[in-house]
DNA sequence: CATAAAACATACTAACTAGTATTTTTTATC
DNA sequence: GATAAAAAATACTAGTTAGTATGTTTTATG
């Protein structure tokens, strides 16, 4: 193989490998030899293409963690139609998509939230710009509403983002103590009742 | 000293300390060493009381983390007065009383929820149960704010305790990512439109 | 095809991990 | 004050951790 896309490629089979295990078992206790094991490759390799875990943790953020939430969560904020039925859509059929998988480990980017993002800063700052732009889409969606007269003028767009965000990574930290769905449900039946509050 | 209470004292010692290392660094990385070395004590006097980390983490969750929850969110709210008053003013109250510390690491069931839950059955239940204990303190209140008339029959109190624990946990995540509390003046107003919702 | 550099492998370090086995110290009871 | 039991200390194991130093193999370029 070519040198630059070998390289590319092993970057991206670390970045995707130590993903999966990050989610799955956590940030701090999935160590480089771990992830290494499941690339089949060493730790030669490693340090070869990060300078650190903790670079290699950014990386992650950055890019898979900060993906995620575009696609699930900020992409289909940006649709034509009307605002309301969009968030309402959105939230909730983001909800019932989730795999056993997902349902069980949680959001991603919470789990990373909870477990290092008040040990270090880098973490702290790579985390908050993926929820800033979440909440920027929020706003945006909340204010075009209200242009098209679906949305309540009077409401604060900002503290009515902070709180979707909020509740939607509670609930995602939640529903790992159920097996059972019933907790997402009586979300989604919560939720909807504050978005009605929305309305003109 | 006697013995009985001598022993009751080292116990409650280590169960002190190992709370707050877990808060401040979470459950998987703190170690049994590091944990005895805070309470002056050694390695054997830890094994004479726990038989393993995990016993102490499922103590911890069932008497520091259960009792913190009760003090703070589930006791209030079986206080005489306006239903509505006493939901709002305890969610707010609470988020406004925390220390600098506290902001910064968030909740202690939430991280534990995060980091944790997914991992072992005995922590998931242990959580669970404290979670439940909260989610029927909150249906409690709302049934008698529907009796009271000063809250909406149609709601289902169920769905709304969901939505209300899911937005606090969430919201403590969140707070981790910032420096101030912005943040958390933009959830309260945002609690506040939930919450008059619920008026008939 | 020689040379250099990039990609990766091997072998190591020093510190840390949960837990155990054994001994010493403290307290209770006769 | 002798004896037993509880409380705690000491010393250890076997495994894991992030990171390094130094190799070998692969690819690019003259």
């Amino acid at each position: 193989m070519e040198q630059k896309q070998k390289s590319e490629f092993t970057k991206q089979l670390i970045l995707n490998e130590s993903f999966k295990l990050f989610y799955k078992n956590g940030f701090k206790t999935t160590s480089v030899d771990k992830i290494m094991k499941t690339t089949n490759l060493t730790k030669g390799a490693f340090y070869h293409h990060y300078k650190s875990k903790k670079e290699l943790g950014l990386e992650v953020i950055s890019s898979k963690i900060q993906q995620r939430v575009y696609e699930g969560m900020i992409t289909p904020l940006y649709q034509d139609g009307n605002a309301l039925t969009i968030l309402k859509v959105t939230f909730s059929e983001r909800l019932k998509s989730f795999s056993t998988h997902e349902k069980q480990h949680g959001c991603p980017m919470n789990n990373f939230i909870n477990e290092i993002a008040d040990e270090e800063e880098a973490y702290q700052l790579a985390l908050k710009r993926i929820v800033e732009e979440w909440k920027a889409a929020l706003i945006y969606l909340l204010e075009r509403g209200k242009k098209d007269h679906v949305i309540n003028t009077t409401i604060s767009s900002n503290a009515v983002a902070v709180y979707l965000i909020s509740s939607f990574e509670g609930i995602r930290g939640v529903r790992k103590l159920y097996n059972d769905d019933s907790v997402l449900d009586d979300y989604i039946l919560g939720l909807s009742l504050y978005l009605n509050q929305l309305k003109p």
